[in-house]
DNA sequence: AGCCGTTCCGGAAACGTTTACGGTCGCAAT
DNA sequence: ATTGCGACCGTAAACGTTTCCGGAACGGCT
């Protein structure tokens, strides 16, 4: 490997003069530089991080930390996978490379798992990124207590130096409810998400600032509380369905729910979205695929990794900057099972572009199909 | 932070001494080395990566790349992420941490994207693993050609240092075959991967050797080729529905061209499973959830990425060990669109008990629902 | 008493950078 | 002719480790 003292030899200046035109330094003359910068492209010179890393004290890697062990199956939902390459073009853009956090045991000699705070210090990463926990659980004390630059993403921790990432999930919901409304719905029921989560609070929120707004009505019965997952779904759309005045149309804060709803409606013969029409949220990938096709509100999970990186990069590089609290738009896509007479033109058009843009060179793509999370909405062909 | 001069300092030693006790070295006696450990504990010390890297020429971290620019959609499919969740133990579980390459420019001065090999150098990483990428890909030539130990994973490039991890798909797309043969079925049809990618040829060449085996017929026009995503699926289903023979199963080599093919054989009227039986591959989340609920022969894709790790290190820690090849089991998960009678018992308990495992308290999770990874398979429910 | 082998430890070099400090020019202003 | 200043560059210290080399102390053997 070749480093900086055979650059410094080679082309007859000191190492201190070759660290400078490297750096970009203006205290070099052009003559140097060039010659510098042109011998270490020629010698394909790459600077060591450790290095820099030691003197500097900047390691130009943010942390990203996700639990996955079991009992934490965050990880293996679609939804982070997406901010992940969301923080990855991120942090690119900025010259950061992602260290995932994996070993429980760094060195040796010493007990233990340590400390996500340590592990972050040891690497010399100048913040981290968090993601599946929520602001309760102790690391995450321990973590915004360190003082170190974080960012949680879709969670509620948060401290002088942590700041935090979500979607709108207010807004969201509201533009679900509003769209149902403007189909024709009156009666516009809501399946929410753990209220004890702030996604789940946030939503209902939405839901009710709508039915508000819309001057609708607002039964207590018409909001039940479920846990994001399918089931909680199929429950709480049985028992709306089966209240005296059932709704004609139902919010779920999430696409399992939704999709639990629809099972429940097939079950009692209510065909969706004639007799219930449904609304989602996340736009996972399976949204598209079921029957019918799930309309629901988008997260741009690649826009919140984005805006994750951003902030954390700009918390780390400005020691007193403010650690702010970002909301990322969602927006609601239109399929079938919300009853829509047809979905507009723009939004076909954007679905086309959008598909063709993740797909690009798929055909000479590896293995597998990657189609899930990129569909051609199938089940709009059924319109035909 | 402290380091280790202070320890020094404060016990009384030397820093070598003090770096000894801390790595364990016998060159040190226990009494002083259990003054320096909890000397050591007591002030959170927390060795430097940098430092040690810089001297020992070792990270403890391996490499990860994945492409995820446009054209590039792969890093979205499930797969990827579970693969990066069986990583990141395996890793973890010797001590190493992951990262993910993401920054095009990591000092500045340099013109251009750096190539993959020199972003590994930079950060001193012992070797990486690679995803997504076929060996065709000219930064894959140059990887392979430096000499830093790599692991493709579900790819075919191969040299002298880089080896290769997939799933056993010669035997998984045998084990599908089989299991239509078993419920009955003689005529059998495949849809094929890409022939030019490694699983596309693997799973054609069990399915051809199952039926070899078995001394069933295979006709030409009952392979047909496609290209692991679900339109394919469905042409070709639509293909082999019209034969003046036509299959009465058939084996689609991505879950993805299956769920095609059920779309077809539902346009044509044939009813899934009684009039066409269909198993799929990989167990994407989609399989379960799709009706019928699927068929499908699983990637243990966990196991993929922990195979990839150990190979990987073995081979960071041992330069002369052989970059091997390995093949992890994939297993046949019978649900409802082969037709089989009856789900055997120890598969649903076996199917319940993984469920649990991944699910844990997920109750407490942070926000969405992580269902699409871990269903209960809702869809067998129809059966009662 | 001399010698040798162990056991434990310290000194110091090395790893590849960045950066504070100082130095040498040449040149314009006094 | 001195001074001052800006542009350019070199010297060397620092960053926190690991590790080679050697040395002291001690005990056992001839």
């Amino acid at each position: 490997m070749t480093n900086i003292q055979e650059l410094a030899a080679k082309t007859g200046v000191s190492v201190a003069t070759v660290s400078r035109a490297l750096n970009g330094s203006p205290e070099v003359s052009n003559a140097t530089r060039d010659r510098i910068l042109s011998l270490a492209e020629e010698l394909d010179y790459t600077p060591s991080a450790a290095a820099r890393t030691l003197v500097s004290r900047r390691s130009h890697v943010v942390g990203v930390i996700l639990e996955t062990g079991p009992g934490h199956p965050h990880l293996l939902h679609p939804f982070f996978q997406e901010v992940l390459v969301g923080l990855q073009h991120g942090a690119g853009a900025r010259g950061y490379d992602l260290l995932l956090f994996a070993s429980d045991e760094p060195g040796s000699g010493f007990g233990g798992a340590h400390s996500y705070v340590r592990r972050a210090e040891h690497h010399g990463v100048g913040g981290v990124v968090v993601m599946g926990f929520d602001g309760r659980h102790p690391e995450m004390r321990k973590l915004v207590a360190s003082g170190m630059p974080c960012i949680a993403v879709d969670s509620d921790v948060a401290g002088k130096r942590c700041g935090s990432v979500t979607s709108d999930n207010r807004d969201g919901a509201f533009q679900a409810v509003a769209h149902l409304h403007e189909v024709g719905h009156e009666r516009i029921a809501t399946i929410a998400g753990p209220l004890g989560t702030r996604p789940g609070a946030e939503r209902l929120a939405g839901y009710r600032a709508a039915l508000e707004q819309l001057g609708l009505p607002s039964p207590d019965e018409y909001a039940i509380e479920g846990d994001f997952y399918a089931e909680s779904g199929y429950r709480a759309t049985r028992e709306l369905l089966e209240l005296a005045e059932p709704p004609t149309a139902v919010f779920a804060a999430s696409d399992m729910m939704a999709a639990g709803a629809l099972r429940a409606a097939h079950e009692l013969g209510a065909r969706v979205p004639d007799d219930l029409a449904v609304v989602g949220f996340d736009d996972i990938a399976l949204a598209a695929l079921i029957q019918p096709p799930l309309t629901t509100v988008r997260q741009n999970m690649e826009a919140l990794g984005r805006a994750a990186a951003d902030g954390l990069i700009r918390m780390i590089e400005d020691p007193d900057a403010p650690a702010g609290e970002v909301h990322v738009p969602a927006r609601l896509v239109v399929r079938v099972s919300s009853g829509a007479k047809q979905a507009p033109r723009e939004e076909a058009h954007e679905i086309a572009k959008e598909v063709e843009a993740r797909l690009g060179d798929g055909r000479s793509g590896p293995s597998s199909d990657d189609g899930a999370a990129l569909v051609k909405d199938e089940g709009n062909t059924e319109e035909a």
